[in-house]
DNA sequence: CTGTTATATAACAAGTATGTTATTATTTTT
DNA sequence: AAAAATAATAACATACTTGTTATATAACAG
């Protein structure tokens, strides 16, 4: 769970959302990926650093230059979260469709308490 | 963009997911939602905060109770990030098939990686 | 070899996050 | 009216984040 954690953490900067956004499109060097960025060389290294920890990119070395890509596993994780928590939630909105349909009782929202 | 911000920073700590996992199962109190956690009420109802202030879950009070539950488009806007970055990236791999097949492989086999 | 380029790391400052306990406000119960 | 219950807020400590500048390392170009 830990991993999800640093992914989503990882995701709650816009820094680095753009550094994703702009890997989407292909692998990139970490000065191409600073070029944009109104900010200092460690300060995007630092960024990189935590996008990797959170698996979201990997690195490859060549010569002194470090490219970068998003790992390609990155998403599945975070959206297999998301689907989890989606699902459940529908299961629940079935489950009160099918409690209200059986009722059939005036709809005052504050009586429609689903509780477990 | 920082709407995204702080939904996705809500989701980085375990206890706030587990709330919304426990939410997507219906509504609670905060009393309810405070039980299962090895953590003292004013903690929970601080990353209630987080929560609501990320337009995660809503709350409604009753009486001295307050009934908290998902937002009903609480993933929508994080599942389109995700799937606005998968997209690029697919449309990515596309391109870089296309110009493979076209090339015929005249390049450093280095650059080459196509994993899925 | 020497200087330059690409990147990482260290040390630090300022801001933010997350937990604690104590207190407060409001409603319910007795 | 007093006590109990529910939840929020205040004040605080500690730790993490994120930026900075200065420095280190490693490969490349001359």
């Amino acid at each position: 769970m830990t991993d999800l954690d640093s992914a989503f953490a990882a995701l709650a900067d816009p820094t680095r959302r753009a550094i994703l956004a702009r890997l989407a499109s292909g692998e990139a060097t970490v000065m191409e990926l600073a070029q944009p960025f109104d900010m200092s060389q460690p300060a995007i290294s630092r960024h990189l650093k935590v996008l990797e920890g959170a698996g979201l990119i990997v690195r490859r070395a060549e010569g002194t230059r470090r490219h970068c890509s998003l790992a390609p596993t990155a998403l599945e994780e975070l959206e297999q979260w998301l689907a989890m928590l989606r699902r459940v939630l529908e299961a629940n909105y079935g489950r009160l469709d099918r409690l209200l349909a059986t009722m059939s009782l005036e709809n005052d929202p504050s009586k429609t308490e689903n509780k477990e």
